[in-house]
RNA sequence: GGCGCGGUGGCAGAGUGGUCAUGCAGCGGACUGCAACUCCGUGUACGCCGGUUCGAUUCCGACCCGCGCCUCCA
């Protein structure tokens, strides 16, 4: 079966076709960091590592690069706030989603260009543009995108470029000549240069005197730089197709007089109480707040349990549900934790595998390629019975699709005695409930039934379950 | 107002013009000293109203409801 996307400039599935036979370049708006990354930063990082793994492992040449805004007036503002530097907060900012990023089993793509390293690739665009007439320096010595010069405006967000003027609030005396034209470069003032020296303000040298980049210049500039003029698919999130990527395609086919890009892909919302979690209304939880709760793989799980492009709720209740179903496979999995993946190659016959991989290269429905592997994992469970060589096989088999998924990667053992994830129970030492443990075995040998059963009852009111066998008990948190 | 998305069984969440999603939870059974795990079985689900059709949850139209973007946001 061949790569299908979901194509949001063409608003619906389409084969993919890439530029260079084998090879896809991927560019992937990635984070402006001046906080924390939330749920939705990591739907969109989870997404595009799980596109990517799984695109890697049916042979595709996989560029993939993400960016990192590092300049931005919300960085300004909350380094003023904090009385520190830019740079400073920019980076600390960084190296927490890194951190972040390694917690949640998301590879690094292969390039991590920063807006603020690419600055003279910044001026050059906006000079081609000024050149080519696509903008022009206003009074102040900002310079402006002219909207209505770019013929193709709208082509992304489905917005008439007609309607954008009748929305849009024209100021008195506004610098633009158009409303809707953008900025590619904010001028600094320097009258408004306040505070000491560690507050100047963040500014390069340009033709049009100091100032910083716009938002949208600098995705257009980076993906040029490390992508070329034209690549094969963009990605972001929900809330980027206008007016980001509207406004960067309009950069960049100005500048470079060539199609952009040929497929967009927007992952979809993660929702609060029916809401849109975001940093504008205040009702975000940050990565690393959920992973003192919860397993990374929970998070993982969750994102990967419903399909990219569709909204997902956030709640308790669903993290829940995505620990029991993790519960399953790991059930099984604590019995192969010697029984290594399988090699993609070896693959080929495998009935899973095709599903796997069908429903993968059908716009990367993660869903049906879980609901697949649960399939296989009954039929483990089931052939384990008489015939552990076969049950071995499909194990490893199913560790090759978990390893694309990037889930699974956990020691069962580890994820099923995790402490104080689920639970709201307060966690009792793994020295007590081994004690309480072999005390119950004691009482055991001695037919002493009803001691025992207290003591399984005692362990289960604090959240830990006990699995007799004939290895011996095993133990889990709920 | 403009553009767009969605309403599926208790919950989560795919998908399809006519026997199956899948998971969690529930119920019955096997297994177990008791359990858990596992396995087997179990649910007249597709917002509302019309239309097309031999047949629609799936196609078409209207309606109701929810949501997203249109300003910074992944």
């Amino acid at each position: 079966m061949a790569l299908t996307i979901y194509n949001t400039l063409a608003r619906e599935k389409v084969i993919f076709t890439p530029i260079d036979a084998g090879k896809i370049r991927l560019y992937v708006c990635g984070m402006t960091v001046y906080d924390y990354c939330h749920i939705g930063h990591a739907r969109v990082l989870i997404s595009f590592d799980v596109i990517v793994r799984f695109l890697r492992s049916q042979g595709w040449d996989v560029e993939y690069v993400r960016n990192i805004t590092d300049v931005d007036d919300k960085i300004i503002n909350r380094a003023e706030e904090n009385g520190e530097s830019s740079e400073i907060l920019a980076q600390r900012f960084i190296d927490a989603m890194h951190e972040d990023e390694r917690a949640l089993n998301i590879l690094p793509p292969n390039q991590e260009p920063r807006a603020t390293a690419h600055m003279d690739n910044i001026i050059a665009m906006v000079k081609t543009l000024i050149n080519k007439n696509y903008a022009y320096v206003a009074s102040n010595n900002d310079v402006y995108y002219r909207v209505g010069k770019f013929g193709n405006y709208g082509q992304l967000s489905g917005k008439k470029p007609d309607e954008l003027m009748a929305g849009a609030r024209v100021e008195v005396g506004d610098i633009k000549e158009d409303p809707r034209d953008f900025a590619l470069w904010k001028a600094i003032d320097p009258s408004n240069v306040v505070g000491d020296g560690k507050n100047a303000p963040v500014s390069w040298e340009s033709p049009w005197g100091a100032g910083r980049p716009g938002w949208h210049i600098e995705c257009s500039a980076m993906s040029k730089s490390c992508l070329g003029n034209s690549f094969d698919i963009h990605g972001g999130g929900p809330d980027l197709p206008f007016p980001h990527h509207e406004n960067e395609i309009a950069q960049s086919e100005a500048a470079n007089g060539c199609k952009y890009v040929n497929y967009w892909l927007h992952a979809g919302a993660v929702r609060v109480d029916g809401e849109k979690m975001s940093k504008s209304l205040g009702n975000f939880f940050t990565i690393r707040d959920v992973l003192k709760k919860y397993h990374s793989e929970v998070i993982r799980y969750l994102i990967v349990n419903s399909h990219y492009r569709s909204s997902i709720n956030y709640s308790e209740d669903n993290l829940i549900e995505a620990k029991s179903g993790l519960d399953r496979f790991y059930q099984t999995l604590k019995h192969y934790t010697d029984v290594e993946p399988a090699a993609i190659e070896s693959l080929s016959d495998s009935v899973y595998y095709q599903h796997f991989v069908d429903s993968m290269n059908d716009d990367f429905n993660t869903r049906i390629a879980l609901s697949g592997m649960y399939e296989l994992i009954k039929t483990i469970n089931t052939v384990a019975v008489d015939d552990a060589e076969k049950a071995k096989k499909l194990v490893a088999e199913l560790k090759a699709m978990a390893n694309i998924l990037g889930v699974l990667q956990a020691d069962p053992t580890e994820f099923l005695q995790a402490e104080d994830k689920t639970s709201q129970v307060v966690g009792l030492s793994i020295d007590v409930i081994e004690t309480l443990i072999s005390q119950r075995i004691q009482a055991k040998k001695d037919k002493q039934y009803q001691r025992a059963d207290d003591i399984r009852q005692q362990l289960d009111d604090q959240g830990v379950l006990l699995e007799d066998s004939r290895e011996g008990t095993a133990w889990r948190r709920k």
